[in-house]
DNA sequence: CAAAATACTCAAAACGTTTTGAGTAGCAAA
DNA sequence: TTTGCTACTCAAAACGTTTTGAGTATTTTG
């Protein structure tokens, strides 16, 4: 493991001279710039990151701590948040630091990992409203990035999709196929998503003079769709269509409307938002599912870059990104069928 | 954040003295020890780990590197073992590192991580048989900790449960209930512990002179323990008795067996290996399930534990952990139903 | 009482990098 | 010639800790 020290004795230059060239600063000439490219080539030269740290105050390190559901429901989508948030902090060489969160208080975690004196900054997902890890942060100058939006108007960086437009389009999408009872079979109301996709909802539902009753919020799980839907279907005026939260509530959706003796698309529409998940891939459904969609995966390389440029000082107002799901008309919507 | 040297100024004392008392060095008196530990409690001290780590030549992260399956059947074995680590890590002062394997080159991830040259170790899991991160860490001479056996004689730390013994036990449960037809729902070949499993079933079978040939090796779902079973009872001479590698195919089985009309556990016997895993519970089945029990949660303080001890020079000779499941037999198994 | 041991303390070096402030040489402008 | 650039280079300080080797009182031993 060559040492700057090294490359320098070997040319007989001096150290600063040699992390000038290596670091690309002006002030060192073409010719040893090149010269010493050359020896820490040769000499297998990488940066020992520890003391490049101690000097710069950073550490190359990002936390992220994952909340631990009994349900375990989170799995899929933090696998693939991990998968791509891993790689795109890599391509920015920096690192990721896990920690699993077991505690009832959302803060603790945090303390602890904090107190290691060791990160950089955070990366905070699955937003509730108004977020205390959030605050906590905030508080302390603690660098992070949310991916998603617990608050109208954060002063911090920020990342998602527009929940409330992600309602208000399929709302949109089934008005304007003469569906007048939509059902919503909505995540958990703890999650700051699941809320504005209830309050996009609602606020469509109204502007179209639609009742917006016809709402259950509960974890992703298929058989969550499925009880929801069962029940809704088997109350008098039924929905004709129904807005899922995941593919995976949608497919507990379709299993009960079949079990109802209903066909899809013509007795009932279903659509749903898809994260892009491997496993439940709404293309697979039967017919294939209309969706707004925004890959989850997407997201992860945005989220790195945004939380390294703010270590890097650009200010958080210019780092919050709003993005709107794209909308795929599939076979599993299609027009109200006719009153009788 | 106070420092050492603050410390010192403070109390007219030197670096050296301030360091060796709160290090609890001998050669400091009582007297000062104690009113340099009160000086650094008053001043919130807490020592900078990245200065540390340069002069000691650790950096005090050890990293793990996750395998992403296409079917994601590792997602709750994986849950449960990062949150008992990092646990367990996070009390002796190390963080974990985490990256996500997306290559088929087994091997990749880990030379992209250790080009960072901030780990001090590895833990590997989910060893398959001559694991060739094995050989590669391994010639690096890089530290790391294996969880689970991947050949018969390592030189290397490891921690893990007898699988072997595992599938004699239960066949020696199960034949001394009078069972003579056994079959064994394994997992994949591909992983270690699935091979010992199956070498542990065959020998142990063959000294009781019984016939090994209703084996299945698949991935551990629900499924596969369904498919399987199924298969098995319609041919002729059906198992009257079932091994599983998991709880999760247990419950395929089960499934299995009743669907075929026969009861557990007067027509056949069930039972799994147990990794304690919080969704699948082996008592939450009925009848409940007789196991052979390892809590996989068991495993991550020692193998953090192992790892760290290695690092600080405990030889690998004394760092190899076998040890046997435990066997609880409930309602799932009973004596070989009375040939006709 | 001198010599030796003990108990405690400290200055300085080291880890490998970045950054500051200074310096040298060569050359053009005054 | 002097002054002031430009282009390049370097020694030294800094980050906060651990560790080495030495030092100074104080106490014990002969």
């Amino acid at each position: 493991m060559a040492t700057l020290k090294e490359i320098g004795a070997e040319l007989g230059l001096s150290v600063t001279t040699v992390s000038r060239a290596l670091n690309g600063f002006p002030e060192v000439s073409e010719a040893t710039r090149a010269k010493v490219q050359e020896a820490a080539d040769k000499l297998g030269y990488r940066p020992n990151r520890i003391a490049q740290r101690l000097v710069t105050g950073r550490s190359g390190m990002v936390g992220m701590i994952v909340k631990i559901k009994p349900d375990m429901s989170a799995d899929q989508t933090f696998f693939e948040i991990l998968t791509g948030l891993t790689a795109a902090l890599s391509a920015r060489e920096t690192d990721l630091v896990l920690a699993v969160d077991q505690e009832n208080d959302p803060i603790l975690s945090y303390k602890k990992l904090l107190e290691r004196d060791i990160l950089d900054g955070f990366i905070l997902n699955a937003p509730v409203i108004n977020d205390p890890r959030v605050d906590f942060l905030r508080e302390r100058g603690i660098p992070f990035v949310l991916h998603g939006r617990d608050r109208p108007e954060p002063d911090y960086p920020t990342y998602g999709i527009d929940n409330t437009a992600v309602s208000a389009d399929s709302v949109k999408l089934l008005s304007q196929l003469g569906h007048k009872r939509i059902g919503l079979i909505n995540g958990e109301l703890s999650a700051a998503h699941a809320n504005d996709r209830l309050a996009g909802f609602k606020t469509s539902m109204a502007v179209l003079g639609l009742n917006a009753d016809a709402v259950r919020n509960e974890a992703s799980l298929e058989s969550h769709g499925y009880i929801q839907a069962l029940d809704l279907l088997s109350q008098p005026n039924p929905p004709t269509a129904f807005i899922c939260a995941t593919t995976l509530i949608a497919s507990g959706v379709m299993r009960a409307v079949r079990d109802r003796g209903l066909t899809v698309p013509d007795d009932v529409s279903i659509m749903a938002h898809d994260d892009a998940l491997p496993l439940t891939r709404a293309i697979n459904f039967e017919p294939a599912l209309t969706v707004t969609r925004a890959p989850l995966r997407d997201a992860c390389e945005p989220l790195a870059n945004i939380l390294i440029d703010h270590l890097n000082g650009t200010p958080a107002r210019d780092l919050q990104v709003v993005l709107n799901a794209e909308l795929i008309v599939r076979g599993s919507t299609g027009p109200a069928p006719k009153e009788e």
